[in-house]
RNA sequence: GCGGACGUGGCGGAAUUGGUAGACGCAAGGGACUUAAAAUCCCUCGAUCUCUGAUCGUACGGGUUCGAUUCCCGUCGUCCGCACCA
């Protein structure tokens, strides 16, 4: 067992077969493919659709094992589904735009479009040599102006229909990436690619309103029945809808600030109001702005956690801090009870109203604010059957369901009852025009920041006049293209220092006025990229109205396969756009753009160390060599023999070095090796493990399919394939057709480690059945337990033989198509295994006459009974009381009960 | 802190609605073939014991059931998402 280079190809072998070989065989079957443009689909072909996609390559400049098993996986269902007779898209293109492309135009000092395309050709060549059925026909780049040029057109539109706005908004700012991000893309505080603290800054930028589809967003989730519940629930709580109730709460006359009137705060807990004994504001409140203009003390309070409150990580860590405004409020239900305002850094200006009520006895942060600065604790609710008088908050808030005390006319409530009474009581009372309370439903999800200051990304096709304000560009100036030279000498956004490009004539009056030097955020690149390939030839329009949806229509995908990261960002921002393209009349019906939802695992390997510690260094897998050594894998480097210490399995990472170069992998075994490999053993939402071992298994399989068909072949030859009617013959018959029926439940299912399992036990079966090495070899052993007669194969099982082989041939396709062919024109076969229809199973072929029912006694197994399937229960339930080992075990007695479940087990109890 | 998922041999994992636990693969051990190696083929492979059989066994402790890897309650552990969201 080695991590290094492999031999296997070159070998030369005696025997009368020769080993199969990749490498002559593979690029041969690409290119057949290709000139017959086999996976070229066709609008008007009027078979019925299916939209296979996975999510599209970032061209980063190679590819890694993860695209290998991502594509893999949507190849074995588009192969499957057009062997099911669909007429399947399965395209591909390029997620083209975005940072990589620019730190490395800045650092190499190329253009980022250079860079970029020569990645994409690279990986292209890489990608080819996989053998994927992709419709190379309608492969784009969104950085392909004729791709952003209907992006442009689309923002316009959203714009007009007020789905985009730019407004001023404190944003996150990547002060690496000298960029703004969306929500969604600061994680744990930090910018998604850079890692560096965020930090908020007040700009003017451009959004898409998503929250005004928050809600249908949220409801439809409901719709997708094909997704994993787990991304649902991420979207579902990304969204984050809460119900509560605004209430306004009076300020004391004597202690506000001039003209200041009241307090309108959020809660989602009114039930508790009368367990309140503080208000908290936010910092940047208004009333804070107001109280702090004759208090310096305030006002140093305000500036001491803002300067700790730039970074949105450092206030989660926070200590909790307030300072008592000396405002009080009035409680709604009782004029002479008022509660202090105290400013407080763990409010947020931009959720709900930036003010809260706090109530300690219900909520643990209330609880340690009103600890630390002395306030009241009033339980309100208790769980059923404490006692009113003695239930006491301390430490710990109560947050559970309960029972309504100390809360006057809500005691003795459940708190949805007391939460119904306080809205239905405070909605009746009116302060000015305005009833005191009303009901509102809050959303976390925020509108959709799409401004980026960088260069490498779709303009922002809107133009700024002194006079005018922003103007769209016009439509028949479209694309907005970037500038052919960008020069990074200088920091900030290339765009904005170029000396020309921004400066055009405003569109309405003609005075000279500015682009907007902004490029789209990529996530909108990836938004819409699944409806341009169904024609990427309309030049006029985004999508061509006909073929994009509805009757006659791709959309929606109709299974979509990627990784679990874009969980939130890429399918939440689609899900919206779709929305918003039919909106402004870009498709016909669909909201939803992934019918079927599928997320895969990782591919993950173990990590490989010399020495520990600080000076410890990674090394490559292939730079090592692990053997078993008194029953313990052990490592040293194959150079030297230095040892080396196995470390966790991780996923890939440049960093640890425990990466395999798919390219390596292809040269040294082939494509369907790899491909086979990457789908075995794991289920395919779960991280697979790369080993060695584990390739070199896969590499097996496909050479005792290649030594089974290629063997069998010349005794085949001129046979028509047909049904065994009895003895081996007939066992492989139903081998077959089992398979059939099962390995296609696997792949609609996407439990592909599933039906690889069923196809081994196939080839297991025929070489049982009909021993490879019998048909040319003199050795053979005829046997009545095999298809041979007298050493060689007898004519009378040559049909079934023949009709296995075909079967299977046919359904390794989806996953080792190369193989298949090669195995197909062995045969005989004309044409392409891609051309075949999946085989059609025999019903009376997948199940027995005869079953074998476990009998247990008492629950446990105790032994088998053998019976016709069609038995009925009475036949059943004597010929089980006959057996002998039932017999013993009831000593003479009558059974108390026997279970007989149909077709699965018997169980006497005693 | 909140929400969710998961826990099965030496390893990856099967077991479709509660019905034979360990399919299939990997690793390991033994054998055949070979001058030798590779390749290939055959056999063994959850644990224990009084070994032609029995007992135990799906993280741990309970429960429901004729029957539990599967359902319920509790404990422990691992992973993922969100995180001062009022």
């Amino acid at each position: 067992m080695s991590g290094g280079s492999c031999l296997l190809l070159s070998e030369k072998h005696p025997m009368a077969t020769e080993r199969y070989n990749p490498r002559a065989s593979e690029p041969k079957w690409q290119k057949a493919w290709a000139e017959k443009k086999l996976f070229e689909a066709h609008n008007d072909d009027p078979r019925p659709k299916y939209y296979m996609l996975e999510m599209f390559p970032y061209p980063s400049g190679r590819i890694h094992i993860g695209h290998v098993r991502n594509y893999t996986m949507g190849d074995v269902v588009a192969r499957y589904k057009r062997a099911k007779g669909f007429n399947v898209l399965h395209p591909i293109g390029w997620d083209a735009f975005g940072l990589p492309a620019e730190n490395a135009a800045r650092d190499n000092n190329v253009n980022p479009r250079d860079w970029t395309y020569a990645n994409i050709k690279t990986m292209k060549g890489q990608l080819k040599s996989m053998g994927l059925s992709w419709d190379w026909a309608r492969e784009f780049a969104t950085c392909d102006a004729s791709y952003y040029k209907h992006q442009q057109k689309m923002f316009l539109d959203f714009w007009k229909a007020g789905l985009a706005e730019r407004k001023s908004a404190k944003v996150n700012w990547d002060p690496v990436d000298m960029t703004v991000l969306a929500n969604e893309q600061v994680i744990d505080g930090r910018g998604w690619r850079s890692g560096a603290l965020v930090e908020q800054r007040d700009l003017t930028q451009w959004f898409f309103k998503i929250t005004s589809m928050a809600q249908e967003l949220l409801d439809s989730l409901s719709t997708l029945e094909r997704w994993p519940d787990k991304v649902k629930l991420m979207q579902a709580n990304w969204i984050g809808r809460s119900e509560g109730l605004l209430i306004r709460w009076p300020l004391a006359a004597a202690t506000a600030p001039a003209g200041e009137r009241e307090l309108e705060v959020y809660t989602t807990r009114p039930d508790t109001i009368f367990g309140a004994s503080f208000m908290a504001i936010a910092a940047d409140h208004p009333l804070t702005k107001r109280a702090a203009e004759d208090n310096a003390e305030l006002a140093a309070f305000i500036k001491d956690i803002k300067r700790g409150g730039t970074a949105t990580a450092e206030i989660e860590t926070a200590e909790k801090k307030g300072f008592d405004t000396g405002i009080r409020v009035v409680h709604p239900f009782d004029e002479s009870w008022t509660l202090p305002v105290y400013v407080a850094n763990f409010v947020l200006m931009d959720y709900g109203t930036g003010a809260i009520f706090g109530c300690p006895s219900g909520d643990q942060r209330d609880l340690d604010f009103a600890n630390k600065y002395g306030l009241p604790v009033i339980p309100v609710v208790m769980p059923q059957g404490a006692d009113a008088r003695t239930f006491q908050i301390t430490e710990e808030a109560y947050t559970d369901d309960g029972v309504m005390i100390n809360s006057r006319f809500l005691d003795g409530m459940t708190p949805q009852a007391a939460f119904d009474e306080v809205a239905t009581r405070l909605s009746g009372i009116a302060i000015g025009n305005r009833p005191q309370a009303e009901r509102k439903v809050q959303f976390r999800l925020r509108d959709w920041l799409v401004s980026r200051q960088r260069c490498w990304g779709a303009p922002i096709p809107v133009i700024y006049c002194d006079d005018c304000g922003a103007v769209p560009v016009r439509a028949e100036n479209l694309p907005v293209e970037l500038p052919d030279h960008l020069s990074f000498d200088k920091p900030g956004n290339p765009l904005d220092n170029h000396p020309t490009w921004k400066h055009v004539d405003c569109p309405q009056c003609g005075k000279p006025a500015r682009r907007d030097t902004d490029t789209m955020d990529t996530f909108v690149d990836s938004s819409w990229y699944f409806a341009r390939f169904t024609d990427p030839w309309n030049e006029a329009a985004p999508t061509t109205m006909a073929v994009v949806d509805g009757k006659n229509g791709w959309l929606p995908v109709n299974q979509y396969i990627g990784g679990v990261e874009h969980a939130i960002l890429h399918l939440l921002y689609s899900r919206f756009f779709t929305r918003a393209m039919k909106a402004t009349g870009h498709l016909n019906v669909v909201e939803e753009p992934f019918d079927g939802l599928f997320t895969q695992g990782m591919v993950v390997h173990e990590t490989y160390r010399i020495g520990s510690g600080a000076n410890g260094q990674y090394v490559t897998p292939a730079e090592v060599r692990v053997d078993m050594i008194d029953g313990e894998r052990k490592a040293a480097l194959i150079s030297d023999g230095t040892p080396v210490e196995i470390g966790a399995i991780e996923k890939m990472s440049k960093s640890k070095k425990n990466v395999v170069d798919p390219d390596d992998i292809l040269a040294n075994y082939g494509a369907d090796t790899a491909r086979w490999f990457v789908l075995s053993d794991s289920p395919p939402d779960r991280d697979v493990i790369w080993t060695e071992a584990g390739v070199e298994g896969a590499h097996r399989f496909v050479q005792r399919v290649w030594r089974q068909v290629s063997e069998a072949a010349p005794a085949l030859a001129g046979v028509s394939p047909a049904q065994g009617v009895s003895g081996p013959a007939l066992e492989l018959s139903r081998m077959a057709h089992r398979a059939a029926k099962q390995v296609a439940e696997d792949i609609e299912r996407i439990a592909f480690n599933k039906g690889i399992a069923r196809l081994y036990e196939l080839v297991n079966a025929i070489q049982t059945l009909a021993p490879a090495g019998a048909f040319t070899a003199g050795k053979s052993e005829p046997s009545g337990s095999n298809v041979l007669g007298g050493g060689s194969l007898n004519p009378e099982n040559a049909p079934a033989l023949r009709q296995a082989l075909e079967m299977l041939v046919i359904m390794i396709a989806p996953m080792m198509p190369h193989l298949a062919d090669e195995c197909w024109s062995t045969l005989g076969g004309t044409g392409f295994v891609a051309e075949r229809p999946w085989p059609v199973y025999d019903p009376a072929l997948v199940v027995d006459s005869e079953i074998v029912l476990p009998v247990q006694v008492n629950g446990k197994k105790r032994g088998d009974l053998t019976i016709a399937r069609d038995a009925d229960q009475g036949a059943v339930e004597k010929a089980v009381l006959a057996l002998d080992f039932v017999q013993k075990a009831l000593e003479g007695k009558a059974p108390r009960k026997v279970i007989i479940v149909p077709q699965r087990i018997v169980n006497v109890v005693a």
